[in-house]
RNA sequence: GCCGAAGUGGCGGAAUGGUAGACGCGCCGGUCUCAAAAACCGGUGGGAGAAUAUCCCGUGUCAGUUCGAGUCUGACCUUCGGUACCA
């Protein structure tokens, strides 16, 4: 640290103290887990790491307090699975490969390397013979497996579509890799384009991914974006009727939520990408058509999404009719509507969505009031009117509710066959492939006679081949490798073709947790009843970034697995716990420009991992996150160090000494206290006010030291139950201490202490006296105290007499053990 | 705009509807020291007051429910996070 505070001392070498243990925890395998353990199982996941060399604080936030709660679990009881891997694959190896010319696996492995000591030095309970690393073959041997198997089931097709392309990283990307019109990884604005892609049948599973009964505990603000990213919109699909003119197509289809708005429609918009805009557009107007869809074309994603710009559009010289009224409509395109959402065409009803009423204004288009207020005045609106009302200009559904209406035109349309009812989704199908090299090539082989092929099981893995050129080609590297490319077709035996592309990385992380349940598991992706043991994994703990990525793309996976009858289990994370954000002492998001950045393998240098996990545990609540402080760690500091002075005392003297009952009594009821409360907040990952509770602790026991006025069996009992609270948050103090004061090993292997509530209990109790409800004495009163002399006791009061004084009490509220508030008036 | 979370001392933050500010940082005073640091002891929301007497004010704003509201309800304001031409 390089700020010029002063830096509070350790009394004791904490670097030696972390080394000692976590060579001795190593060797003697403490934390290994084994499958067959009679005791309940808890796994308890954290969100592997991406192996970018350098462990960063943000790291230690996630880590840390995860492993103490799963330490504390440990200690109730449990068999605990809590495992560490590394999220191999992906782009930054790539182009660490390109800028600097070094293989993306040495460059990967690498980093491995390095985050391995790091994470080390946390004194996690990781079993590192269960690590994953996943851009390993006999782990993306498995990702191959399972694109075959969703490949058979009817779960993994290949299709042209306009896909997302980023320009910079050379390669498509998945709709939820798209932030604002950028690509999430380099900010370059994202382009589209058309692609024969392999897609994951998400889809299929949309209504069963918005359910999430089955879910014990996630926050509330994930299951939203969830919601929201799924996108469910029930409503009706409607035609309308082209077949005046000389095509195939007899109708434009279009998707509403709001059928019951029907009779107000005055246009039609297509998307300019619709395939019916080619067929349909009159030859008068065709040159200015296409010049608008070159136009929308070049436009950027970001121009085209954004709500504020102003609507445009074309009339394409044709007209479509209305079936309910009869009326002709002008069929425009226009680049508000999406090609990718409903069918790529919209009704146009001004009057009741803000949009359309946008567009109508400036083509000078009817704006048809169909769903009137309850106070309307029959004139046309100033703005779109999108609440409730009553039917008018709507033939024969005149006077019914919207809601009436539209239930009446739904079963109307779907009886005459010009629509039905559906349901769409903002979901899209997840797009797998990528351009690029580092990753799980696709197991696929195309024939000239034969088509696609998948590669047979016996043939996997379909080994990433190491020799590749890295330029940014737009193609994957793989296309050039001409010894990959070239194979022979699985099915009949001639020439075939590879696919070239690799998987997103996101494959990894949507079955790593089953592969931590059997990593070296040889003949399929997990052993099926070890895995069944393990699964699903009951905490899982993370950054909210992957709420629309990796954390719905792994509950599809593992419901698809099901279907598959390869798992019984419907969800693969029960309960979900998001982390907060470590900032910088600056209150600002740590960055190498701001200059606020902390190192924690300089900072455990100084005061040893202890010091870091639990500072970071005492920041603030886990999931609001807070900022570092240098001068917030000294406190834990000197906390440590007290504590580690207290813990040293010889504690024989105390007996050569009187002692006091009163303080003997006081000190079983805080210590018994302390246990619960601790109990509970670990439970909860309420880490700041278990360690401010353990604090308390200390400070009465320093107080208690001070005054010589227990029994050293009490001062015994204490400082071991005190060890054992402390271990899951300080796991090398904890263990070195408890060696000291002449304990067995290991600290770890001990269950959490249990309190006893008798002892928690008061015998004197301070009781809080209102008047009208506001605070006038506290008296002290013995626990047993019943009502009726509470109430007397409380009006005797000096204080509250004066208070009282010759008014009427209306009222005494008595509230057992804690208060008494005199009403008076 | 919509969705989610949050607004409490100088700072990070505590508070099953019942003593607001636990715990820690910082700061102030003291002990120790030649001196400083460290350590230890004490104090520390604001105001009036000689006061460790007593009183008043105080948890973003305004209402409400209640004997009693940081906590519950309603309306707003602000900040942060997410998302957005989704028909």
């Amino acid at each position: 640290m390089t700020t010029a505070h002063r830096q509070v001392e350790l009394r004791f070498n904490a670097v030696d103290i972390d080394r000692k243990w976590q060579e001795r925890w190593e060797r003697d395998g403490i934390y290994r887990v084994s499958d067959d353990d009679p005791r309940p199982k808890w796994f308890e996941m954290t969100m592997y790491p991406y192996p970018s060399g350098d462990l960063h604080i943000g790291h230690w936030y996630a880590m840390a307090p995860s492993d103490a709660h799963a330490r504390f679990r440990r200690m109730q009881g449990y068999n605990v699975l809590h495992p560490i891997g590394f999220d191999a694959f992906g782009l930054p190896a790539e182009n660490a490969a390109i800028s600097r010319g070094t293989h993306p696996y040495e460059w990967t492995m690498s980093n491995v390397e390095n985050m391995r000591r790091q994470l080390r030095s946390i004194g996690a309970i990781y079993d590192w013979d269960r690590e994953v690393v996943c851009c390993l073959p006999e782990y993306y041997r498995w990702n191959q497996w399972f694109f075959i198997k969703l490949y058979e089931k009817g779960l993994a097709y290949r299709a042209r579509a306009p896909v997302v392309w980023c320009p910079s990283c050379q390669t498509v990307l998945a709709n939820e890799q798209v932030l604002n019109g950028v690509c999430e990884r380099c900010d370059t604005p994202i382009t589209r384009r058309d692609f024969e892609q392999w897609f994951f049948k998400i889809t299929d599973y949309a209504d069963e991914l918005l359910d999430f009964a089955s879910l014990e505990d996630w926050p509330e603000k994930i299951l939203a974006m969830q919601r929201n990213w799924i996108g469910r919109s029930a409503g009706v699909e409607i035609g309308f009727d082209i077949s005046d003119y000389n095509i195939e197509e007899r109708e434009i289809r279009t998707f509403t939520t709001r059928i019951d708005t029907i009779f107000g429609v005055t246009f039609l918009a297509l998307a300019p990408e619709h395939p019916l805009v080619e067929k349909l557009t009159a030859e008068h107007r065709r040159a200015e058509v296409q010049a608008y869809i070159d136009q929308a074309r070049a436009a950027s994603e970001i121009d085209r999404l954004s709500a504020e710009r102003e609507k445009t559009g074309v009339f394409i010289g044709a007209y479509a009719r209305n079936r309910l009224n009869n009326e002709s409509l002008p069929i425009y395109i226009a680049d508000y509507v999406l090609t990718t959402y409903g069918t790529g065409a919209v009704m146009g009803v001004p009057a009741h969505d803000q949009r359309d009423y946008d567009f109508a204004r400036k083509y000078r288009l009817p704006v048809r009031t169909v769903i009137a207020p309850i106070d309307w005045d029959g004139r046309e609106p100033a703005e779109a009117y999108l609440g409730p009302g009553f039917m008018t200009n709507s033939g024969a559904y005149e006077g019914m509710t919207d809601e009436e209406g539209m239930a009446a035109i739904a079963n109307d349309v779907e009886r005459r066959g010009w629509g039905r009812r559906a349901v769409t989704y903002r979901l899209r199908d997840w797009l797998i492939s990528r351009q690029r090299y580092w990753g799980t090539p696709i197991p696929m082989v195309y024939c000239e006679d034969c088509g696609v092929q998948p590669v047979p099981e016996a043939d996997l893995p379909v080994l990433l081949p190491e020799d590749a050129e890295f330029r940014p080609t737009g193609e994957s590297p793989l296309a050039i490798n001409d010894l990959f490319v070239n194979t022979v077709c699985p099915n009949c035996g001639g020439p075939g073709r590879r696919e070239t592309d690799t998987m997103d990385t996101f494959m990894d992380s949507s079955w790593y947790m089953l592969r931590y349940c059997t990593p070296q598991y040889g003949d399929g992706p997990y052993e099926p009843k070890i895995a069944s043991q393990w699964m699903p994994v009951q905490q899982y703990t993370g950054g909210a970034e992957h709420a629309v990525m990796h954390l719905l793309y792994s509950r599809f996976f593992i419901k698809s697995l099901r279907d598959m009858g390869l798992l019984q289990i419907d969800e693969p994370f029960l309960r979900l716990f998001n982390q907060g954000v470590i900032l910088g002492s600056d209150h600002e998001k740590m960055s190498k420009s701001r200059g606020n950045v902390v190192n924690p393998d300089d900072v455990i240098e100084q005061v040893g991992a202890d010091a870091v996990r639990c500072f970071l545990m005492f920041i603030g609540p886990w999931d609001q996150g807070g900022p570092w402080s240098d001068e917030g760690i000294n406190g834990i500091v000197r906390w440590l160090n007290r504590l580690w002075v207290m813990v040293e005392h010889d504690p024989a003297p105390l007996d050569d000494r009187p002692t006091d009952p009163a303080a003997v009594r006081d000190t079983q009821r805080i210590l018994h206290r302390t246990i619960r409360k601790c109990y509970d907040d670990l439970d909860k990952f309420k880490f700041n006010t278990t360690i401010a509770a353990l604090m308390e602790l200390v400070n009465h026991l320093s107080k208690v030291w001070n005054d010589q006025s227990v029994d050293s069996a009490t001062w015994r009992e204490c400082v071991d139950k005190f060890l054992l609270m402390l271990a899951p948050i300080a796991p090398h103090v904890a263990e070195e201490l408890w060696e000291q004061t002449g304990h067995g090993y290991s600290v770890h292997q001990q269950p959490f202490p249990a309190w006893d509530e008798e002892l928690t209990a008061e015998d004197e109790l301070t009781l809080v006296v209102q008047v009208n409800g506001r605070l006038r004495d506290r008296i002290s009163v013995p626990a047993s105290l019943d009502e009726a002399e509470a109430k007397m006791r409380a009006l005797d009061s000096q204080r509250v007499q004066t208070h009282i004084d010759g008014k009427t009490v209306r009222k005494v509220v008595y509230v057992p053990g804690r208060l008494v508030n005199v009403v008076v008036g």
